[in-house]
DNA sequence: CCCTATTTGTTCGTATGTATC
DNA sequence: TGATACATACGAACAAATAGG
């Protein structure tokens, strides 16, 4: 190491962990480093320092650093990402699904600014998914909207969302030039919808998810599908999201 | 190999996939494959022949396999995990959440059979989390009661229920005695409660949680945090749990 | 595309202290 | 006293993901 180095000290001085005093090394550390946390010293955000760095500076082996650091990132206190380093968790963005779910109007209730980017929009044929939500049949015609969304500037979120292309004619250009798709439903004589019913299961994501969502493909997503009514309870959309959950938490309120 | 082994063909006799149609060689594949499982050639639960022999039988690249096995493994219809195999999806069980979750009940709906094993039941302190949502202080005595739950005897939940110690005095003995939550409660004096919120999120397990569940470290869990409350909308019990995502996908209800 | 360095993830083996039977 | 189990701590090696040239 150059001495230059010693000008710029990364970390905290030294701290004299007891060994005597009964309480696990490990234990100590996290205590250590969880003070540090709350204390702003390792602002959200923020990179660690490496393992070796950590165990360097507590006298300790790596492996005892590890049991600290993983029963951190169990709290939620760290994000561990393999061959990219340690990083102090921001604060998650908390969705909240109840019958009326509204994507901006969610998250601008959590202060957060909101953004969108359509990936395409075109017409295919209902799969058997999309189909048996929507009460069509298997081929039928259906219009898919495919999106990224993005909260403080950050994507959140990779979503489809089906409409059945015979229900409403030209919603594909609507879709086009509208901002978000509760406006375009409205340009087409939905005047209200709401939640039926929302699926959720955890997986790794696609190697296209992951790019979108700026996320390494061993990380997992949540994965959502839901379906929306209208007054009369006929389908209006079945929308399939992938979500970044080291980002976003999912509440269910009822 | 063994000649013997030619006595017992792991797969179907070979497939002759038309190089000239316009159709990726990958997407034959998947047809093929994804028509066998419908058929029931390939049971649920039931481990596929491994990339390379897969791609002997069709006379493909081993990556032309992996292209076909990943979309397949998108849709939910397989399995992949590093180092074991490749298995047809078993169904999953859709777990209900609704104002009035039952564990027992829920399941029983689906035919699923159940059952439960206690970890532990033990007083300690609270949490700032768990104090945060029974409506306590930090640090106030808690009965927890870490169970891991199975349905058709496959383990699909490890959880931790937390209450007032306080408020309900020996609450610790009947959990002991009863098979159900529920039933402890209502012994307790708590006639009736509901869910208030859910809330959700995916990760990777901790080691212990993946022992429970019989997974492996790197697939992940939807992870639940519940509140659930009397009629007088007085918090009852505080629980956290950890679900077997490749088996169950949680469903919330409008 | 390959190659290398960095960093975390995993699995061995070993040793020690403590609690329990 | 021994036998056993368990948690803790250290060391070494290798695997896997990332980043940069």
């Amino acid at each position: 190491m150059n001495p230059s180095d010693l000008s710029a000290p990364t970390s905290p001085a030294g701290v004299d962990l007891s060994r005597e005093n009964g309480v696990a090394l490990w234990k100590q550390i996290q205590q250590v480093l969880e003070a540090e946390i709350a204390q702003g010293i390792w602002p959200p955000g923020e990179k660690l320092p490496t393992e070796f760095q950590l165990a360097e500076r507590f006298d300790v082996n790596r492996h005892t650093v590890r049991r600290a650091l993983s029963g951190m990132e169990e709290k939620g206190l760290l994000r561990v990402e393999q061959g990219r380093g340690i990083f102090v968790h921001e604060h998650v963005i908390d969705y909240m699904v109840t019958k009326r779910t509204r994507f901006t109007e969610n998250l601008r209730r959590q202060n957060r600014s909101t953004d969108g980017k359509f990936l395409f929009v075109e017409m295919e044929g209902a799969s058997e998914k999309v189909a048996k939500a929507l009460g069509l049949r298997e081929g039928d015609p259906v219009i898919c909207c495919a999106k990224v969304s993005y909260a403080d500037g950050r994507p959140i979120n990779v979503s489809e969302t089906y409409f059945s292309a015979v229900r409403f004619p030209g919603i594909e250009d609507v879709l086009r030039e509208c901002e978000s798709i509760t406006e375009a439903l409205q340009r087409c004589g939905v005047r209200d919808y709401t939640r039926k019913s929302t699926r959720v299961i955890a997986r790794l994501p696609s190697q296209a998810d992951a790019d979108h969502l700026r996320q390494p493909r061993n990380r997992p997503v949540l994965v959502t599908e839901g379906l929306d009514v209208d007054e009369q309870g006929r389908p209006v959309s079945f929308g399939a999201s992938r979500w970044a959950s080291d980002w976003v938490q999912i509440v269910f309120e009822s």
